[in-house]
DNA sequence: ATAATATGTTGGATAGGGAAACAAACTCAC
DNA sequence: GTGAGTTTGTTTCCCTATCCAACATATTAT
């Protein structure tokens, strides 16, 4: 049984939270895996044959996966059913930026239907980041009433953010306050919302979908516009703390009287590092990040160089500090940071070999996202799919058949 | 069921796992909270009262806990019997530090029976280390095996320890290098032994047993003769990384062109903040923390107060970084660096509302270390601790009657 | 073809927690 | 004191979900 030992008993009618504990075990996997032989998922599960047998028939008849027939994967013995996530599932995801706000649709499995990007003129107010999601939402809706089950919203913000209440409390680069975003956008949409750190979910997404896949210790950095983000993965599971600010890394101490960062402090690795210098030295008025990445490596001047040099080198401190405290397995390059590591590489292994302790130095391996542009939104997305994974028989009470 | 998707089924002989899973969850409570009535024992674990009370019943049957007639606590109702841990349960706990090693015997319940301090001359090596623990524990051999059942013995070492293997990757202040020290005591005793680094078990000391009784997500910093130890509780469990080394805030940078630090890098928090810059300031050529302490209140020169404000201002940048990277609800600091913070109250709380980001900062509550010199003994006991707590039915097959 | 192997399927057995009814032991009010 | 109200232990019965074993099925190897 093994209720959990902090919240009280579920209600007498639900069914027993152990084949409950198994469903959402299963359809975690296969959203997480995209496909499955039930094979499979007897090994990975350690059930029973007949007992994955009667729970998958369980998710048939929910509409939660389907069989296909076995591929012939050449192989002694009665070849195993495929078990895929039903496509007709969905979470929408939600990203304000600086300079846009991104509404996308992402299947079960992680695939991403839709994605809008919504430009805007100047930098939107929350109230404004909610009209526009909520505008565009609205705009899908008999789409998504027809053909998908919406298990709710996500929205990945770029500043703190309490998870539990759903309530940003400051994104410096958005200029937000205290906004309860989750609750404007789910009294605007009538979806279940919830919110969280952009980066956070970044981490998740390529822990689960990336490359940090079947990782249990990884560290992802963010680099873009809004300045550094960072998700840490421990154990397996995201790191919250207290209230969901867990995970900062972009004001990690690497600068003795450095400069003055918004967050109060000086020296912080947000602000030695930043996208809008390399910009401003390869000449680029602004761009994405594929621009940069591009004007970086036609350029050979010694200027910079030096300032590539400079910033690897605060990047190399950030990671020998999280090297020495997480003992990861992997880091994870985003954005303009995925930039920096692809022009000089090599550099930040070294730095972490030399600096970092050499127990936990040894085994980390540092590689770029895998995800691209997708990636915010099947982060976001897993944050509305949290509750349908632990609970796939309960979400939707009647299966649409 | 929920077996551990990750783990192959448990043999067919064995027990239903969620049992196993009960019975484990009300030890653990016993253990870590002392006594608890079979009342409190039905809220905390959510389960039924005629459940727990068939599950106390074996409990009482494999001795591991015995019940008292209820104490009356005045309260409507009939009073519930209460729950203690049996005290002849006991873990055996090992610590090496450069000038001694200390041996303990600690009941379940977190009871320290036994504490002896075996003084070293010079600094032990691994071998010299385990067969003075060795030969301590053979003397108490005779007691053990009448008067307790011995659950394993837990090794605390100050370094980077892979708790996996027991393996002791490098201590640096006891020159250690790759010694299978949990392997050792193991052949020299023929107990169970693991091992782990001994600011992680401090953590686990404290927030099973002492400051931080309750907190999800805590950061523990100790200050001794052998540098700075960190260890982590995030999510209500031990941060381990993937070979157990996470935890090394000792080694957080703190300083540009700081000095060269044994680990390789340069301006690390322990080359920076040091009990031995204090021993010579305060004029005393070494003692104990408690004689730095007093010594240090007592002396009012400039001097002393610039270095602890300049110590201080080190540990504040750390804690700043920990602060924004786990959003934890407690810092618990002990050693040297309790002291350093008792003398000028107040200043980390400042430097973390001023530096930190002020979601996570807001949070945290800055103590002491409650247990003392008892706090390594029992830390390195709930290292042998974890595996019959895990399975209290099946540790002792026959139970000693 | 036949053997070997792996997997789906079915029916029965079992375990273990939950619910309900009852018993017990306490406090409180009068 | 005594009865009412409250909380908890105890017992019995039930239900659920898993496991096991035997059989059926589909594939590869020989």
């Amino acid at each position: 049984m093994m209720p959990s030992p902090t919240r009280a008993p579920a209600p007498a009618s639900e069914p027993d939270p152990s084949r409950r504990n198994n469903l959402a075990l299963l359809t975690s996997l296969v959203h997480h895996n995209g496909v499955l032989s039930r094979a499979q998922l007897t090994k990975r599960t350690g059930l029973n044959r007949s007992t994955v047998g009667t729970l998958i028939g369980q998710l048939v008849d929910l509409e939660v996966v389907y069989e296909t027939a076995p591929s012939g994967g050449a192989q002694v013995g009665r070849p195993s059913p495929e078990v895929h996530p039903t496509p007709s599932i969905a979470a929408l995801a939600v990203n304000p930026e600086v300079d846009a706000i991104t509404i996308g649709l992402v299947s079960l499995g992680g695939k991403v239907q839709k994605k809008i990007r919504f430009d805007t003129e100047r930098i939107p107010t929350a109230k404004e980041a909610v009209n526009i999601a909520a505008a565009v939402i609205a705009g899908m809706r008999s789409e998504l009433d027809t053909s998908y089950r919406v298990t709710g919203v996500g929205i990945a913000v770029p500043g703190l953010v309490n998870r539990d209440d759903g309530v940003v409390r400051h994104a410096p680069h958005l200029a937000w306050r205290n906004e309860p975003v989750a609750a404007m956008l789910s009294e605007a949409t009538g979806y279940r919302c919830h919110a969280a750190n952009d980066a956070s979910l970044g981490a998740e997404g390529e822990l689960l979908f990336g490359a940090g896949a079947g990782q249990k210790n990884l560290i992802y950095l963010n680099g873009g516009a809004s300045g550094i983000g960072g998700g840490i993965i421990a154990g397996g599971a995201l790191l919250r703390g207290a209230s969901g600010y867990a995970g900062e890394l972009g004001h990690t101490f690497v600068r003795s009287s450095g400069k003055p960062c918004h967050c109060g402090a000086t020296g912080c690795l947000e602000t030695e590092v930043s996208q809008s210098h390399l910009f401003e030295l390869s000449g680029l008025g602004g761009g994405d990040a594929s621009q940069l990445e591009q004007a970086l490596r036609e350029n050979s001047s010694q200027s910079v160089a030096a300032e590539v040099a400079r910033q690897l080198e605060y990047l190399g401190i950030t990671l020998r500090n999280a090297v020495n405290t997480f003992n990861p397995e992997a880091i994870v390059l985003d954005g303009f940071l995925g930039t920096l590591h692809s022009l000089s590489p090599g550099t930040l292994d070294n730095l972490l070999h030399s600096q970092a302790m050499d127990g936990p130095a040894g085994q980390v391996k540092i590689s770029r996202a895998a995800l691209g542009s997708d990636l915010m939104m099947i982060g976001a997305a897993e944050l509305a799919f949290t509750q349908f994974l632990a609970d796939p028989a309960g979400a939707f009470p009647a299966p649409a058949s």
